[in-house]
DNA sequence: AGCACGCCGACT
DNA sequence: GTCGGCGTGCTC
């Protein structure tokens, strides 16, 4: 018997197939997907069995397989599959796909502290009469508690052995046992009451659960506040009534435990929650639940797409727009691509829903690649809020660099009215950058080609990219000159003026708030508990978040996620505004929200006033269509990138040549070029950007380009396959 | 990824 | 003469 192996190496170079034969005394152990400890070159390694064979005939001496790891594979024949469908799609390393499938506990590298939590339990250890009779004559009022505690409960989780428990383990009338136990248990949230869908939302759930066992792809846009999650639950429900299984995947930032909490309520033990708070060993707990087959429901981000669950009856992917389905480090693959394949292997469907679905999935829903599924109205009946734009152009002529007069205004309502406030800025830190005002100098990141952010809570400048940091220079740094001025507006600025201008209770959320484990959660729980008037924060406040004393949202600025150098900067605007402006209004008082900008004239800006999802579709398409980009266009990213800037050049040339003579006539090669971001890291980044429709020449020629510069060390290489930035 | 082999510089 | 630098190549 023999077998083909992929050990457990991040290299190019080793990622294929080795032979090793198993010995008589393993060959009833071995199975396909299981993980073996081999000798490699000089080193003993693990690595999964990715076939197994009877006859081998080539002239060349084998080693043994020297041990068996797992008692069944941990890659089932579908992972296996998948693996080498991402291997083939993103151009990764088939062992860093495999890698991405499985959590850190069962990765060959040394796991240091993953551990099995047993929890201790008390049992009654005698039968009922001597129990009884003990009991009775008993003069000790805690045994006697502790004794009726054990026999109410048959088992009783104890946490630290007393006195008492010691006694009556001496007189052999109870004894512990210990049982592998589960750490993280997510909770219900008594807030929330079941709801009875509403003719759209029915039709909706109708459509899905006519067609359960077919692989269809629907795109459900529903506007926000239509009861997204009420559809999705329904369904869920349903598919558990078949005996199936379900997969949700949501951003990681709208993991809260507000939403988890309403799963939790409805379907209550019977789900997973994969997210990033997790320790290893907590993630560790959730995966050997899944495996096992304990829980139907699987919740997560990303790589929650992998949970190895049986019988898949539905695949749900909220927020379907957001680019967080695509990993964007090694190995690139996006969330939504896996589900269809995971939803072709169960024949099951797959639901993505958004309220601005991204202009790719909505023009495959207009091919009928996917199908379409709408809700056009807020579940309450409620008219989406009014939306103002102000023109801050104007607003700065009378001093107001940061809040115009009308959101100063607006917010003062509010908390005359003891309502609630959310504002946008999509920048952290203090300022953004620092000039001087004599010679102009701006502080730059010595390693990157950023200006460095000011921090005022920590005093610091501190670099986004690399995390460098430094003091702020009294004097600049150039001539010498005394005065600085602050440039550039972030949420620490932003806080500080709210302070200043009203008497109000203020909670900032963004990454530097939230790095600590637990601390988005508890704003987010606090701010709903109305324990503060006033949310601001970049981004991560726009998603899914529902209070509803909220009444006005305010945008500070809304031409932060414009100016991105990127083609889909208007596309990233307007679903960003749509989303934090669908935070006002959600319950009986109807909302306000005020847009700062600029740019008021931008039509990405104009189409989230007016909630105009097609109107804004059709004008980003013809513009799409215009400049060749997506969807009208796949778009392949070639990075390269070298600690030494010509050398990076001339290879960064190279390529572009290279590509230019191997691609189809069609294909248009952009670049070489620098990459937006030139230098970061001390780390010089040159990129092309490859255009085409239909290009049979081009995945061999990107496979030959990776071969090339796998054993290069001075430059790097990097494909990425549909990127979500350039 | 490791580890060995191998071919050139500055040390007892 | 030899110790050790890390460039190159291989691992069933």
């Amino acid at each position: 018997m023999y077998v083909n192996v992929l050990v457990e190496i991040g290299a190019k170079s080793v990622d294929r197939e080795f032979v090793y034969f198993v010995p008589e005394s393993l060959q009833n152990q071995i199975q396909i997907g299981i993980r073996v400890k081999v000798s490699f070159g000089k080193q003993t390694i693990e690595g999964f069995v990715i076939s197994i064979f009877n006859d081998y005939h080539e002239d060349m001496s084998l080693k043994p397989i020297i041990e068996v790891i797992d008692p069944e594979p941990i890659l089932n024949k579908e992972m296996i599959y998948l693996g080498k469908q991402i291997k083939e799609t993103t151009l990764c390393s088939l062992i860093s796909a495999y890698q991405a499938m499985l959590p850190k506990a069962l990765k060959a590298s040394i796991n240091t502290n993953i551990n099995i939590k047993e929890d201790k339990y008390l049992v009654i250890n005698q039968d009922n009469q001597t129990i009884n009779a003990y009991l009775e004559h008993c003069r000790y009022p805690k045994q006697k508690e502790l004794l009726e505690e054990i026999i109410k409960r048959q088992e009783l989780k104890i946490t630290r052995i007393d006195s008492t428990i010691k006694t009556l383990i001496k007189h052999g009338l109870i004894k512990i046992i210990t049982k592998e136990a589960y750490r993280f248990q997510a909770k219900e949230d008594n807030h929330y009451h079941e709801v009875k869908l509403n003719k759209d939302q029915q039709n909706v759930v109708d459509t899905v659960k006519a067609n359960i066992t077919n692989p269809i792809t629907y795109l459900l846009y529903g506007v926000t506040g239509s009861g997204k999650t009420e559809v999705y639950m329904e369904i869920i429900n349903y598919v558990l009534s078949l005996n199936k299984t379900a997969i949700m995947l949501v951003p990681e930032i709208s993991l809260t435990p507000q939403i988890v909490g309403r799963f939790v309520n409805r379907f209550h033990d019977n789900i997973a929650i994969l997210h990033s708070g997790l320790s290893d060993s907590e993630r560790y707990d959730e995966y050997r639940k899944i495996k096992r087959g304990e829980v139907k429901i699987v919740i997560g981000a990303r790589s929650a797409i992998f949970a190895p669950l049986d019988n898949l009856g539905i695949i749900i992917i909220d927020e379907e727009h957001t680019s967080t389905y695509k990993q964007d480090n090694h190995p690139r693959y996006n969330a939504k691509d896996v589900a269809i394949l995971r939803s072709k292997y169960h024949r099951c469907p797959v639901l993505l829903g958004s309220a601005t679905p991204s202009l790719e999935s909505f023009a495959k829903a207009g091919n009928h690649v996917y199908q379409l599924l709408t809700l056009p109205k807020r579940a309450n009946n409620k008219p989406l809020p009014h939306v103002n734009i102000i023109d801050m152009k104007q607003e700065v002529k009378t001093g107001n660099f940061i809040l115009s007069k009308q959101l100063q205004e607006q917010i003062q309502k509010r908390l005359d009215n003891k309502e609630q406030v959310i504002l946008l800025l999509n920048r952290r830190g203090y300022s953004s950058m620092i000039t001087c005002r004599n010679c102009g100098h701006v502080i730059k990141c010595p390693n990157c080609d950023i200006s460095l952010t000011y921090h005022k809570t920590s005093d610091n400048l501190r670099c986004h990219y690399c995390g460098y940091n430094q003091k702020r220079p009294n004097i600049c740094p150039e001539c010498g000159h005394e005065e600085a001025k602050d440039f550039g507006l972030g949420t620490e600025r932003l806080e500080e003026e709210i302070n200043q201008k009203f008497n109000a209770r203020v909670i900032r959320m963004d990454l530097d708030t939230t790095s600590k484990k637990g601390a988005h959660e508890k704003i987010i729980e606090d701010f709903g508990n109305h324990k503060y008037d006033i949310l601001l924060g970049t981004q991560m406040i726009a998603k899914g978040l529902d209070f509803p004393l909220v009444t006005l949202v305010g945008v500070i600025n809304a031409d932060t996620t414009l100016n991105v150098p990127d083609f889909r900067s208007s596309e990233r605007t307007f679903q960003l505004l749509c989303q934090v402006s669908g935070r006002a209004g959600r319950s009986d008082n109807p909302g306000e929200v005020i847009i700062q900008t600029y740019n008021p004239d931008h039509y990405s800006i104009k189409y989230a006033q007016k909630h105009d999802y097609l109107g804004f579709y059709k004008e980003e398409m013809s513009i799409r269509k215009k400049l060749g980009y997506s969807p009208y266009y796949y778009i392949t990213l070639v990075k390269i990138y070298s600690k030494d800037y010509k050398l990076g050049f001339e290879h960064a040339n190279k390529i572009g040549d290279y590509l230019r003579k191997n691609v189809d006539e069609t294909t248009i090669i952009l670049g070489p070029t620098m990459a937006p971001i030139f230098k970061i890291n001390n780390i010089y980044n040159y990129q092309c950007i490859i255009k085409y429709r239909k290009d049979p020449k081009l995945k061999q020629t990107l496979i030959n380009l990776d071969n090339i510069y796998k054993t290069e060390n001075k430059i790097n290489v990097e494909i990425d396959v549909d990127p979500t930035r350039l």
